[in-house]
RNA sequence: CGGGGCGUAGCUCAGCCUGGCAGAGCGCUGCGUUUGGGACGCAGAGGCCCGCGGUUCAAAUCCGCGCGCCCCGACCA
């Protein structure tokens, strides 16, 4: 492409709305657009991008054995009711009518449809196991879109499914897909980390993301410091530190006027945190059912962590209570006391707090609290589960090192559905011995855009981006310098662009009327990885210089005729560094954005 | 949905407090000079000052109601 042709032009200032670098170098460098809160269009440059990107999507899906498909952006709302999902949803899913006044959706995802055409066409154990993908634009009406292509309302997704006769046919499947991803990232330049994670509203067992840290990221990662345990904060499991011993001592009340919060218990009493019970109140709303309302105790020293305790009651809807429920179902902010909780409120018990003697406690009474309250001896819960959040310094549950906490961002996700969508949807297959069998499924997303601006965050520097040589959008831009002036250097060069298309490579030619500071500027902002210098100087001495953006090395002067084989073995190493070991060391090593927040 | 900030030229912003001709820099067009890391001169084009209503002789400016965008939180397969 001549970029005298080239549509979208680069901004010499950073456009205010941009907060984080990738947002703000893809907007200066003319690569997106933005249409309305969380929608974008792709200009030639972004679009280029992303299509090498799904195009290393397609071939690592191909590769791991998967099916590409179209699956409907437009889907009748029956399938959500049926799946049971509408409601989980809410209102994330865009909907509307037709001219007849049917419902309709905008796919958010597509378990639903997928499953159905899977019902539809595989009859028998011979059709499995399958594997079917899609690159799909999906449509969630986010809540608050934000971090430029990070948490948008229309997006690219790439989304598989897979279909097995078993559990152990499932994990096959489930680690190819793994390992695709893996592969994905590498090859993108992509920095990621896979962790244990919660599996969320789409149901199913055993989940991990891929996360991608970043200070600017919307998730907390738990690592371990001593081994490669990490895990969502959501998921993450941790010991919890030890309790103050002792044997179970008599009960008392004890008047605590206007004290509430823990760390005025703490003061007021004189004990530690660990020697106290927190109550946080919650109301869970089931999949089918009528909400009720949660009692959960963690000890003093922990927080309670709202994802797991959903996933502690089968994947309820977790929000926190407002001051009204709290008064209507008889508890006492600030006073409440797990001990005679009243009727009908659910007790969630963290592990902790069995294991924890002589706990302060609420008394349920305005102003008074209790002195050594013990599990099982004064009250037990309904459930007792893992509902505490892991913090900076609690021990690993696997090595006993130490956890870290980090932010990233969610690049893929890998789950393990079973069989949630194939039971709402009643799918059965015939087996070898002639009885109707369940398929088991999997689910795999991964999205384009977020890689796209995940790989700008981690390769850009003060002069702009500096893409992986797999997915930049041309291989290699030309500027040419005072071609206007010299009419055999400028036949050269016309000549030089045709060689390199011919030699296979996407080139890039600057031959605008600039100054050539205005096009080396634009040169890395746009972050071609290699750049070629053709001008009336150089051609008089037969010789092209040859700059690769990443690191910003010296250029090279290179012989005229050997200018091609210099691109294309530049190229060739740049890709080769784009290997899983290499990148994912990288993702595994960068103390600097572990923070701990 | 709660809290905060902001809407004036393609971009970055001033003007608003204290009402009186709609501005600057960059970018864009033309001409000339220039030409190896964001040149210079001259001449231009470009505006529903987010929208609606109100106050006023007069509103970008004051008041009210909306809408939009960004950030924090809630939420987030």
């Amino acid at each position: 492409m001549r970029m005298s042709r080239h549509f979208g032009h680069t901004l010499r200032e950073f456009p205010t709305e941009a907060d984080t670098p990738s947002h703000a170098l893809l907007l200066r460098g003319g690569f997106v657009d933005q249409l309305m809160a969380g929608v974008y269009s792709f200009l030639p440059l972004g679009n280029r991008v992303r299509l090498k990107i799904e195009r290393i999507v397609r071939e690592e899906m191909d590769r791991a054995g998967g099916q590409e498909v179209r699956l409907p952006a437009l889907q009748p709302i029956e399938l959500w009711e049926q799946s049971g999902r509408k409601a989980g949803m809410g209102d994330v899913l865009f909907q509307l009518r037709d001219r007849k006044e049917r419902g309709l959706a905008l796919g958010p995802t597509h378990e639903e449809v997928v499953t159905r055409l899977f019902k539809d066409h595989a009859q028998s154990y011979r059709d499995m196991p399958v594997t079917l993908y899609q690159i799909q634009t999906k449509f969630r009406d986010e809540a608050r879109p934000r971090g430029g292509l990070v948490r948008v309302r229309e997006f690219t997704m790439k989304d598989a499914y897979s279909f097995d006769l078993d559990d152990d046919g499932l994990d096959e499947s489930y680690r190819a897909m793994f390992q695709a991803y893996r592969r994905i990232f590498a090859r993108c330049g992509v920095p990621t980390l896979p962790v244990e994670a919660d599996s969320g509203a789409i149901g199913g067992k055993g989940s991990q993301e891929f996360i991608f840290l970043t200070e600017h990221g919307e998730d907390t990662i738990v690592f371990c410091d001593a081994c490669d345990y990490a895990a969502n904060t959501e998921k993450a499991e941790f010991v919890r530190p030890p309790a103050v011993e002792g044997d179970p001592l008599a009960i008392e009340e004890v008047e605590t006027p206007g004290i509430t919060a823990i760390g005025d218990l703490t003061t007021f009493l004189g004990v530690e945190a660990r020697q106290t019970a927190k109550a946080v109140f919650f109301m869970a709303t089931p999949g089918q059912g009528a909400p009720f309302p949660i009692f959960a105790v963690v000890r003093g020293d922990l927080e309670a962590n709202e994802v797991k305790l959903a996933a502690a009651l089968g994947g309820a809807e977790m929000r926190a209570m407002t001051d009204a429920e709290v008064e209507a179902h008889g508890l006492v902010a600030g006073y409440a006391s797990p001990i005679g909780a009243p009727e009908g409120v659910r007790v969630v018990a963290d592990l902790s707090i069995p294991r924890s003697p002589n706990l302060v406690a609420g008394a349920n009474r305005e102003g008074w609290h209790l002195r050594n309250v013990n599990y099982e001896r004064d009250w037990s819960a309904a459930t007792v589960a893992d509902i505490a959040t892991a913090q900076a310094g609690h021990e690993c549950a696997r090595c006993g090192g130490a956890l870290g906490l980090g932010r990233g961002i969610e690049m893929g996700h890998v789950f393990r559905l079973q069989q949630v969508y194939t039971a709402a949807m009643d799918v059965t297959v015939q087996g070898a011995d002639g009885e109707a069998v369940r398929p088991t499924m999997g689910c795999y997303g991964l999205g384009v855009e977020r890689v796209m601006s995940a790989a700008v965050e981690s390769h850009h520097d003060e002069a702009g981006i500096a893409w992986p040589a797999s997915i930049a959008p041309y291989d290699v831009i030309m500027v040419g310098i005072g071609l206007d002036r010299d009419e055999e250097a400028r036949q050269d060069a016309d000549a030089l662009y045709e060689e390199l298309q011919a030699a296979g490579l996407e080139v890039l030619f600057d031959d605008r009327d600039e100054r050539p500071g205005v096009k080396f500027n634009d040169a890395d902002l746009i972050g071609v990885p290699v750049r070629l210098t053709v001008s009336s100087r150089n051609h008089k001495a037969g010789v092209v210089e040859v700059k690769v953006r990443k690191g910003n090395a010296e250029a090279e002067t290179v012989a005229r005729a050997e200018v091609i084989a210099h691109v294309q073995a530049h190229r060739e190493r740049l890709l080769s560094a784009l290997n899983v070991d290499d990148v994912e060391r990288l993702a595994r090593n960068r103390p600097a954005e572990r923070t701990d927040a």
